[in-house]
DNA sequence: TATGAAATAATATAGTT
DNA sequence: AACTATATTATTTCATA
């Protein structure tokens, strides 16, 4: 069940280009191509591979701004929990969404095309609602860092 | 240059699965094989789909704790900024860093096995930055969405 | 300039040892 | 796990709108 060489070989090959060829991977790793279609296979089974996705770009697709959203509930009810996590999950501009230690209940992560979209979004969509009581924005002004692969040591 | 709507369709398609065999994509989006291969080689080409990524489950390569981390530097000097920058980009535990607005210069996303790993990145590495002032720590308590598809309306 | 149909090439998977 | 054979998938060619 734990992860040998190989295994990582072949997911960090995946992290560099999910769509590299078998046969490549293969050549990396020092294997055929048979066993690597099984293990990663398997990898895909065992769920350590959950899918596979594009990365874009937010820019070219009209994307400018990047905020992250604090938000505190009013009080922790399960009504206030349940519908606050559901408008989280139907807001189509909210990337990502963590329940978080700290002052705030809440971190949002928010993609905008503009500015007036962030106020927008915030606003209109986030503050109203029900049980949203206080909402703090961080505004992404550059992006240092975003390889979201993960170490394998 | 603008995307139509078929390119929104491949691109939707793929963020699903970005394995999607371009005849299933084809039959989707009422086009032939030929000019949906055409159209992804065309986005790849302009940038707007940089890359494949897996989508992989942190939790089973031993990954248990996230956390965001803000912190302050003492002076905005250029050696200050650039050494927190290069020593970011070298901590393979830091997913995705930003400088942002608000009382924090830096909103950097960490990965940890456990608590005491992510003590040791927090203490060991980020605070031992020269030119760092102050670091908040931000723990993850549950992941409510992290859907990161893009939307293409 | 972009498509569709067919042919070819590349790639992945399954069977066998 | 490798080798070989087969199946799937992607891409190129070419004719056409």
């Amino acid at each position: 069940m734990p992860l040998d060489e190989f295994d990582r070989g072949i997911i960090s090959s995946l992290q560099e280009d999910a769509r590299m060829p078998v046969a490549a991977i293969a050549d990396r790793v020092a294997l055929s191509p048979t066993p690597v279609s099984r293990r990663i296979k398997r990898l895909e089974d065992d769920g350590i591979i959950r899918g596979y996705a594009p990365v874009l770009d937010p820019r070219k697709l009209g994307f400018e701004l990047d905020a992250y959203v604090l938000i505190n509930l009013a009080a922790h009810s399960d009504d206030n929990i349940e519908r606050f996590e559901s408008a989280i999950q139907a807001n189509p501009y909210v990337i990502a969404c963590h329940a978080v230690t700290g002052d705030m209940d809440y971190l949002v992560h928010v993609i905008a095309r503009d500015v007036e979209h962030l106020s927008e979004i915030t606003l209109k969509s986030l503050v109203r609602i029900p049980g949203v009581r206080d909402v703090k924005s961080i505004i992404v002004l550059e992006t240092i860092k975003e390889k979201r692969a993960l170490p394998l040591d």
